[in-house]
Order: C-alpha cells, then structure tokens, then sequence
RNA sequence: CGCGGGAUGGAGCAGUCUGGUAGCUCGUCGGGCUCAUAACCCGAAGGUCAUAGGUUCAAAUCCUAUUCCCGCAACCA
C-alpha cells in the first residue's frame, strides 16, 4: 500500500478576474502534488471557487445577470486558469454543487445536535448604507470606514458556533503538532494570538436572500459563507471511495486566511469528531515592483493571464517556484521573470543539452550504450536534498538544488573538453553518456515543477519520462536525435533610450505547447 | 505598549532556528574555450550584513533598545 497525499487549494471566490496570487497558490500547490506522486504518494489534489457569498448577489446584480449564471461564468474563469497553467487537480469542487451543501447540511446537524452551533443575538455596530457590521478595529471611532457615517448598534438574532469552548484545545493540538502550521512564522502568530485573546464564539449565518445553503429547519436563514467555504476540503471527497484520503496532508493558503484554517477550521473538525488535517501551509503574498500590495487602487496589478501570453508556461512556474520565497512574501519583477529564463532556463539548462548532443551528433552514430561506461556524475545527492527541502515545503530551494546539478555539468563539460576528442571515441563517448545520463536525471527531477519541459527535454536523448529509481546509469541507451532549443531567448525589455541598432533578428517562436 | 514580516556589495534575493572563512542570479571588468541558444568555464572589483549597545575566544546569526519600510487587524491568495 502505498502512503496517501491529499492537498488542498483555497478555494476562490469567483468576484473579478484571477491575480498573481490564485497563480502562485495554484503552481505551489500543484508542484507538491506532482511532487509526492513523483515520489510514489497516491495522490489527490483538489481546487475550486467559493460561491455563496452574499456579496455575490451584488456583483452579479451590478453586471446585470443572475448570481447562478454570473458565478457559473466566474468559475469557469478560474478552471481555465488551471487548465491554462497546467495544475494536475483531480477535482474541482464548487460550492454551490448538491455533494458540498449535502456535507455541509450533515456537519452543521451534527454540530447542533452536539450544541456547539446554537441560536442566539449578535449585536455590534452597523452601518445603514453598507447593511454589514463593523468590528472594534475596524471602525474604532465608530464611523463607517466607507461612507463616514456615525455607525449604529443593531442587535440580530442568528446562529453561533461555540468556538469558546475549545481554546485550550486548539492550542495545546497547535503545541502538540509543531509542523501543522508551516512556516514557523506563521505558526507563532497564531499561537501567540490565542495564548492572548480569548475565543468569541462566531455567528455562522446570515438572512436567506435565496442564495446560500440554507440552515437545516431554519430557512429564514443561510449559513455563513466562510463557514462553508471550508468545508470543501472536505465535502470534495466524504462519502466516496476518496474518503480515504483523508485527513489532508496539506492545505495551501495565502496569509491572510490563516486564522481560518488554523484555528477555526480545525475546531470545527475536532467538534466534529472528524480527524485534524495534517498541515496547513502558508505562502507568501506577491507583492508589486515597488514592495507594496498589488491593488486596483494602486494601478500596479500584475495579470496572471497578460503573463501569460507573453512568456511560456514553464518559465512563468520556473519564475514563481524559484524566485518568490516560499516562506515569504515576494516581490514580481517581469525583468527577473525574463532573466530567469534566459540564464537558467535557457544558458544554464537548455543549453547544455544543445552542447552535448549536438557536438556527438556531428560525426558519432546517433545510438549510444552505457555499456563500458564509468559514472563519473550522479544526481543522488541532488534528490535526496530536493527531498528535505520539499519536506520543509522550501521548494525555491529545492529548484536551488536541481541548478546547482545543472551548473556542475556545465563545469564538468568545459573541464572535459570534449570537442577535442574526435579521434579518441571511447573517451569521448565515456563524456558523453555521463552528460546523457545527467540531462535524463535533471529532466527527471523537474516533473513536479515544470512538467512540459521535463519531457520535452527528453524528446531528443530517445527516452520518456519516469521515476528517478528507473533513470539508471549505464543500462539505459540513448538514441539521439537534433535538439531544439526548449527555451528560445526572449528580449529584454526595451532599455529607456535605446541606441538605433540593426535590424534584430526576427524573435524566436515560442515554444507550441503553451 | 494590537499582531507579524523585512532592512545583507550596483539590482533582486539566500544565509539567521543549530554563532566560527558572507553565498546565489543579474550587472561591471579581465582571461580561457570554441561543442552550444553570442551560449559555457575561470578569475577580479564591489558589502564595517539598517543603527547603537550587550553576551561570547568568536555575532549577519543570540539578547536589549532605536530608526525606516511593508502586511494584517478577523470572510481580498
């Protein structure tokens, strides 16, 4: 039997365009999966859109449709974003779908059966023109933040969840698990934020206006979208052959949703009487040139899709898994996009396949045996370390790993010189298949981060793509054929005042399968 | 004293947990090679690791204080 992986996107909220951040979230998300079924894990890997929310009824209003038709539309959106990204989900769950509010129905009976979700009276304060509550923080001086106005105090009745009553619980589970919440920064937040404030219970729903799942017994009102919302991870799979995948392994996050998933969410669970998921990773926000937040207001937002079209899928991952911390928040450079696929892409990477297969190709036939041949180069320690890092879901470092293989291939080719080794076939051939051997294993480790290249990479050594265990030295033979350059160059953006130059050379194509 | 993150050669970042020659990509300069996508390799210049104290034989790394930048403050990844 095979050890199980299951991980978890957030699901979106189908409101507007997708930005950088669904990307991001999407492309770590799916290294991991290929990841773990790279390295054997039965896998299964879930994304989706949250669809309840009230403010859903007003965006489609604004655009003059129906909420259904306005969120089918917006989903869609997001699914072919992942299609256009390549994420290898197996599921996409929407929560507007029967199976989620089935789950969702039974976990909410379940809860107030138990008494943990009760009926009471939320009073706070309230603005007219926005119809929502504000909290303390938000409008301390007690005016709306958005229109200005004095708010008012309003009392509603409506249903709670008694998180109050499981504090104790939640931090000694947070104790108890020091890898549930990944990275360590995002771990002590929230254990000092509960070790400091007491636990309020929550009010998990909000009054019907016909979109919503409706509380069981109490139509007159809905259950509170974020209260649903999470519950995908799990509805995506309860009561099919694919429960068994859980408890997740892995919930992948952006910061802001911490709190929830952390601290909520496994309450919920635990009230539940159903198991805890295993970790929840948190990354890093992408943030504009200039270090701040990508906002409209701003005018600095980066499109995902404009991306896109301008650059090829793999070094937009490459860009993404390498050069943002995975710990961290990270700042988009289209220029360091463009670097990264010219130097290690292209010069590092694509290059050396060029080098070593064109060179051979040149006078030798194009079949070449490991029979004879001593390894001289070997991937192993490579992996086992893109292994640990990946384990720390420190998967820039683990790419790190792969180009530091990469660059010493380089090294090793300049120190063989092979170009001089016409006449003496055996030595160069002896070069050679160490080459061979070490674009086959580094095309082999790129699988989870960029799949097309991976195998595309391979097309002209003559084998398909496979585990690691299988790419071994000396008893695979190659059967080569001309490369094509995998990562054309790709001009730099215009310099400010350019100097008139020839005509440049008509631009490279892309690569067809973006 | 609401919570948290950041400050490292010209640019962008790693290293900080587990103190001990400051590393990577790009850029600059010099050399080599010529197989290759004008690609590759070697070397050099350039950093008192935000500031001020402290601990230590030894601090980018640990402790204290300060400054500046940023995010969050409960449903924008």
């Amino acid at each position: 039997m095979s050890e199980k992986f299951y991980i978890t996107t957030a699901i979106d909220y189908p409101n507007g365009k997708p930005h950088m951040g669904h990307a991001l979230e999407k492309i770590v998300s799916d290294a991991y999966a290929r990841w773990h079924n790279f390295l054997g894990y039965e896998t299964y890997f879930v994304t989706g859109t949250d669809e309840n929310g009230q403010k859903l009824i007003e965006s489609a209003k604004a655009n003059g449709m129906e909420t259904q038709a306005y969120v089918d539309e917006n989903s869609n959106i997001f699914k072919k974003l992942c299609s256009d990204l390549k994420i290898s989900n197996n599921d996409f769950i929407r929560t507007t779908e029967k199976r989620h509010h089935d789950v969702c129905i039974s976990l909410w009976n379940k809860l107030e059966k138990k008494g943990d979700v009760y009926f009471g009276v939320y009073s706070g304060q309230y603005c007219l023109s926005c119809e929502s509550f504000y909290t303390e923080t938000q409008a301390s001086d007690n005016i709306c933040p958005a229109h200005g106005i004095p708010l008012t105090l309003k009392e509603e009745e409506g249903y709670f969840f008694k998180m109050s009553a499981y504090q104790d619980w939640i931090i000694s589970y947070i104790k108890t698990h020091p890898t549930f919440i990944v990275p360590t920064s995002s771990y002590n937040e929230m254990l000092s934020r509960l070790e400091g404030d007491k636990l309020r219970d929550l009010p998990i729903s909000r009054p019907n206006e016909n979109w919503g799942i409706p509380v069981p017994g109490n139509p007159k009102f809905v259950m509170y979208t974020w209260f649903d919302a999470l519950i995908n991870y799990y509805a995506a799979i309860a009561g099919t052959p694919n429960e068994k995948f859980w408890p997740a392994s892995m919930h992948v996050i952006g910061k802001d949703i911490t709190w929830f998933h952390t601290v909520i969410w496994p309450i919920m669970l635990h009230a539940a009487d159903i198991e805890i998921p295993k970790q929840v990773y948190v990354h890093g926000m992408i943030l504009a040139e200039d270090g701040k937040k990508m906002s409209k207001s701003l005018n600095n937002v980066i499109d995902p899709n404009e991306m896109l079209k301008k650059y090829p899928l793999d070094s937009f991952r490459y860009y993404l898994l390498r050069a943002i911390p995975a710990q961290n928040d990270g700042r988009f450079f289209e220029k360091e996009l463009i670097e990264k696929h010219n130097a290690e892409l292209g010069n590092s990477f694509g290059n050396l396949i060029m080098r070593v297969i064109k060179l051979y190709l040149k006078d030798n036939a194009p079949t070449l045996s490991g029979e004879g041949i001593t390894q001289e180069v070997n991937f192993d320690d490579n992996f086992a370390k893109m292994k640990v890092f990946m384990e720390k879901r420190e998967h820039n470092r683990a790419l790190e790993t792969l180009w530091e293989g990469v660059n010493s291939m380089n090294q090793y080719v300049n120190a063989k010189e092979p170009w001089k080794l016409k006449e003496d076939k055996a030595a160069l051939k002896q070069v050679v298949y160490n080459c061979l051997y070490s674009i086959h294993a580094i095309s082999t480790l790129l699988t989870a981060f960029l799949p097309d290249t991976a195998e595309k990479a391979l097309h002209p050594l003559g084998v398909k793509l496979g585990k690691f265990e299988d790419v071994k030295f000396g008893k695979i033979t190659y059967e080569l054929t001309e490369p094509m350059p995998l990562f054309p160059k790709i001009d730099p953006p215009a310099a400010p005042a350019p100097a008139p130059k020839q005509p440049k050379a008509p631009k490279p194509p892309r690569p067809e399968n973006i």
